[in-house]
DNA sequence: CTTCACACATGGTATGACCAATTTGATCAG
DNA sequence: CTGATCAAATTGGTCATACCATGTGTGAAG
């Protein structure tokens, strides 16, 4: 069960998002809301402030007006994914291509800069992937990837880097659990990928790198859009 | 003059980020910050919320603790670079690498899928960019650039892309007017990748393009390393 | 039809109270 | 002395009510 000033924030969210309140358009006043969700003022207020401080709404002595839907902070992505039952396949490509490319931008900065043992232990993240057989299984390949990606963050040491990736991250994964089931990954090619990044990381060559990882982007992406597919099927066999 | 909940709000951010309270740590109860900051409970409240929101704390029945720095949100970027009268400017170039990755990610998109109309729309905007004479002042060249970007990333018709890149700027802008007037842009250089550019658009090369982003960036952190150098030493002299 | 002043609605703040969950500390058993 | 246990104090979550300053809308005056 959760605060009731977050199931206000989440009603109004889901209206805004929804189109019921238009950029532009006044809401309702705080005292009308009150009347509507059978809540205290100090809990419309707070639910309010979180549409404001997610730039959904901008609110003033006088009223509230939804604002432009660019205006809005990032976190609207995860609400954006849950307005549907299934999230929307393109934003979900749209997100993974910018959460892959701050990947490889960790990955650049890791290969300029990190020392030989950091290389290594990243190394040694690569193992697993870079082995065709399935001595692992989808899950455990999917969480070496994981792992491998996060590492690479956190030896980027780069702040801003991490907060963007994580974010977007965290928009994601809580919504992905009805097509993650389907997700197949090829382990020949990515075997293959990782042999090529491994060698990339020991020569410290950045161009090598980045080529590779936009290969590995486009595996990742395949293997997504193929999720998504047998997860629509299977949802309209329900149906 | 801002609200109360906001200045308590901006208190209590600055008090996290400047490490009077440790991750871990256990934050005053709202009642005690009523009485430091002489407001009233819904407004401590509201702060709160506000902390919580951008990933600072995370409050229960029970206390607020702070949370680690890496679950913040995004937005703490912006409240990073006041806490210093200067920016810091290893944080500003992590910030600006980022976001012109994300220009360069929007217009491979847009090489990739737009309508020709839409490219020659932006080839327009590259034109007073590839001109090497001075017809127009640092601050026009400034504009201009922002202006091919921005088309870029309204092109790329990728949201996820223009909010990450959207707040990004949005925490950058504000807190460079003190560096700002020090930026002097290269106008030949800038000339020489201008027209790089607009080869790649009218050929539709994503290689060159990439390639040509690639050193325009590199371009860009050299002018704000040198305006940074100049703040500084301006910084320097004052005191 | 335009302009202006006034009443009304709205957000911002304040006070005080109660509940449920958590934390704390004293107490007790080993 | 240590650990588990339980009651009391603390804390966040919610509610009701009231007042103020500001913005809005309406109607009267020109």
């Amino acid at each position: 069960m959760s605060m009731k000033s977050e199931q206000v924030a989440n009603a109004l969210i889901r209206d805004v998002l929804g189109g019921r309140y238009l950029p532009g358009e006044r809401l309702p006043s705080e005292r009308d809301l009150v009347a509507r969700f059978e809540a205290n003022r100090g809990a419309v207020r707070e639910a309010m402030a979180k549409l404001a401080q997610l730039g959904l709404v901008e609110v003033q002595p006088g009223g509230a007006r939804v604002r432009e839907r660019e205006d809005a902070s990032l976190d609207i992505i995860g609400y954006l994914l849950t307005q549907t039952d299934l999230p929307d396949p393109d934003l979900v490509d749209q997100i993974l291509m910018i959460f892959n490319n701050m990947v490889s931008l960790a990955a650049t900065q890791v290969v300029k800069a990190a020392s030989d043992e950091t290389i290594n232990e990243i190394r040694t993240l690569l193992k697993p992937l870079s082995q065709a057989d399935a001595t692992i299984n989808d899950a455990n390949h999917g969480e070496a990837r994981f792992r491998l990606m996060q590492h690479f963050m956190l030896a980027s040491q780069n702040l801003p880097l991490q907060l963007v990736a994580r974010t977007l991250f965290n928009q994601v994964a809580p919504n992905m659990s009805a097509v993650a089931d389907y997700v197949t990954p090829d382990r020949e090619r990515y075997a293959v990928y990782a042999q090529q990044l491994d060698d990339a990381l020991v020569r410290r060559d950045i161009l090598a790198l980045r080529a590779t990882f936009d290969a590995f982007i486009e595996l990742n992406r395949e293997s997504m859009t193929r999720a998504f597919t047998l997860a629509q099927q299977a949802q309209r066999a329900i149906a």
